[in-house]
DNA sequence: AGCACGCCGACT
DNA sequence: GTCGGCGTGCTC
């Protein structure tokens, strides 16, 4: 066999490709998609093949040391998709393959496949190098379709049967959930489906179970493949559809780097691969509401109408005296439910006991020594933990700072709240439920809880929800707030079964105004419109750029230096803002940083950081991370 | 990302 | 005189 050059990628944030020999030691051809081990610099490392040439700007090349797949483990397609995805996200090609990749087969290591890797499961060969997914046309190709199911439960027939007909035409399925616990109850639904075998998908299973469903799905043994935002990358010869439920949920959108979303990406691959899209939500992003409105996306509207109550209580008139938290109004709803036997859940977003302890002599409150945030007090674990980077310490006797005994808790949590309640009515059964909790509690009157519980919220139905503090949500520093209050609004609103009873300061508010219906038309409309006036996506592409470092100044310089690079460089069309700290300023001892560009091309925006990154070069103490939020309509261009 | 190379301050 | 900080650049 002639020697031959092979270009292989990497999963290190370096562009590459870079040459191999591909020397008479490896038996077959070198084909794109292939795994090889090689050494890459100091260390030895896993590669992908990408390509293929005679001949090499480099004198000396290293050869391939290992050949790890007989067959290549991506196809043309794939790797095609992997590298949008990079172009689209700043990162390398080798890292976007590899963020495709099972754990498994990110190591430099042979993996020994079943003889059934290469056949589908009736038994037909099926050659793997050829990628014949998008070669035939998808004879059955919906559009792409937003189920819009306020109440949660109308989107299933209809998901039903497009699962049904994909599998009739021998097409995969990727069933994406925003939290792995959801899983077991959709696999119980897609049961009706047919008995085409299901797998899981996500990072929790053992790395075994992982490469087994992943390989299962490769060779088309699974037709469906169901799990986290992972799923989206699941490798079905032949693609039929991909159903994400509850769009709206933040947990679609990966927070390292490659900063993808899950809903982009499936755009991307629905466009690339031609398959069908379904988007289930009660009430989606203004990002793909305004899709549907732009008709790239149908909208399917299953109304419901709420039936429960609504009212809102302003705190500003019923404000009770400082020290409670629930309002006379609240108390009467709750004393009247309590009555009827019935269940009350009340919505409290913060975890533990208390949120600040704060000595009452000398004012010193207890931080953790390696964030930006106050100690959280946890009655129920005794201790003191911090919120952000799960530190635990003891709860102090006395005072760290001067030694006196008059340290006092502030800022109510879940477990304070229901110490107060359980006062207040003393027949009633009294829980709470948050992320730390072992496991939901089976028997109680009234609940009080986190949003821990939205994904649990199938299990049991209240009678009476009550949102004890809804400002807090909507008030928070993120253009999203106001959708995301207003989903969750809507979420609750259709669960409970009599009341939805929302506490503010703020009564005047389009997101609680508009969720007494709740109006979704006019809700996305003044949200959207406020987008647009704000320049936020889908009308402008956002570049979040962060600088992490464990020496404040050295974040802050180099945050700087690429404001000032960006500023220079960047053209009329482009808003830079200033570096600022971030809300958590400092996180496990790390200093952050954070600066914010504007645009609406995306090629523009990332050329100009590219160039900017570039001109000011690196710091090895500093930490630069791109996180890139876009429209989804970029996604269906070419 | 790692890791080596290289150039300036405080120590046996 | 050296040990070691981290700034800079490279990995086929």
């Amino acid at each position: 066999m002639k020697s031959a050059i092979v270009q292989v990628v990497v999963g290190l944030p370096v562009p590459g490709p870079f040459d191999y020999q591909w020397n008479g030691v490896n038996p077959q051809d070198p084909k794109p998609g292939m795994r090889v081990k090689v050494s890459f610099g100091p260390r030895q490392l896993v590669g992908v093949v990408v390509g293929t040439r005679t001949k090499s700007s480099f004198k000396k090349l290293k050869p391939v040391l290992e050949v790890l797949d007989s067959q290549p483990i991506l196809g043309p397609t794939m790797l095609d998709f992997c590298r949008r995805v990079s172009e689209y996200y700043g990162c390398s090609l080798g890292e976007a393959i590899l963020l495709t990749l099972p754990n498994a087969l990110r190591q430099p290591k042979r993996i020994e496949t079943e003889p059934g890797f290469a056949q589908d499961n009736r038994g037909e060969a099926r050659p793997l190098s050829v990628d014949d997914r998008s070669t035939k046309a998808n004879p059955f190709l919906l559009e792409r379709i937003l189920l819009h199911d306020p109440a949660g439960t109308k989107r299933w027939p209809l998901i039903l049967e497009a699962v049904k007909k994909a599998i009739a035409q021998d097409r995969g399925v990727i069933f994406l959930v925003p939290e792995i616990s959801r899983i077991a109850q959709v696999v119980e639904r897609l049961r009706q489906a047919g008995d085409c075998p299901m797998v899981e998908l996500d990072k929790k299973i053992s790395n075994r179970r992982e490469l087994e469903n992943w390989l299962a799905i490769k060779s088309g043994k699974a037709c469906v493949a169901i799990g986290s935002r992972f799923a989206v990358f699941a490798p079905f010869p032949r693609m039929g559809l991909i159903v994400m439920d509850d769009e709206e949920h933040s947990a679609y959108k990966q927070e390292q780097s490659p900063f993808y979303h899950t809903r982009d990406v499936m755009l991307l691959r629905s466009r690339l691969e031609q398959c069908s899209v379904i988007f289930a939500s009660g009430a989606p992003t203004a990002e793909l509401w305004w899709l549907a409105q732009k008709k790239p996306v149908r909208l399917i509207s299953l109304p419901q109408k709420a039936k429960s109550h609504w009212q809102l209580v302003d705190l500003g008139i019923y404000g009770p005296k400082r020290r409670f938290i629930l309002s006379v109004p609240l108390r009467n709803s709750m004393e009247k439910i309590l009555q009827q036997k019935g269940k009350t859940l009340l919505w409290l977003n913060r975890k533990g006991f208390s949120s600040v302890t704060r000595c009452q002599k000398c004012g010193f409150s207890l931080q953790c020594p390696h964030c930006d945030v106050n100690l959280t007090y946890s009655y129920s674990k005794k201790k003191m933990i911090c919120r952000r980077c799960q530190a635990k310490s003891a709860i102090p006797a006395v005072c760290p700072s001067c030694h006196s005994s008059y340290l006092r808790y502030y800022g109510i949590g879940v477990e304070k709240l229901e110490s107060e309640v359980s006062r207040l009515f003393p027949q009633a059964r009294v829980e709470h439920f948050d992320a730390d909790s072992p496991d939901f509690p089976n028997d109680f009157d009234i609940l009080i809880a986190t949003q821990a519980v939205m994904g649990l919220l199938d299990h049991g139905r209240f009678d009476l929800v009550g949102i004890v503090q809804v400002d807090a949500q909507l008030s928070r520093m993120d253009f999203r707030s106001g959708q995301k209050t207003f989903s969750l609004l809507t979420q609750l609103r259709y669960h409970a079964k009599q009341k939805l009873l929302v506490q503010t300061r703020v009564p005047d508010n389009y997101c609680l105004q508009t969720a007494r219906k709740p109006d979704f038309k006019k809700f996305y409309q003044e949200e959207i419109r406020l987008r647009q006036e704000m320049g936020f996506p889908p009308f402008q592409q956002i570049f979040l750029l962060g600088f992490r470092s464990f020496k404040e100044e050295s974040a802050l310089e180099q945050a700087n230096l690429v404001y000032e690079a960006l500023r220079e460089k960047a053209p009329r069309s482009v808003e830079i803002s200033e570096p600022q700290p971030d809300i958590i300023a400092k996180l496990r001892d790390k200093y952050r940083f954070t600066l914010m560009i504007k645009g609406k091309k995306v090629q523009v925006l990332l050329e100009l950081v590219e160039e900017a990154l570039g001109a000011v070069g690196r710091k090895s103490n500093v930490i630069t991370t791109i996180n890139p939020d876009y429209s989804p309509m970029i996604f269906l261009k070419a």
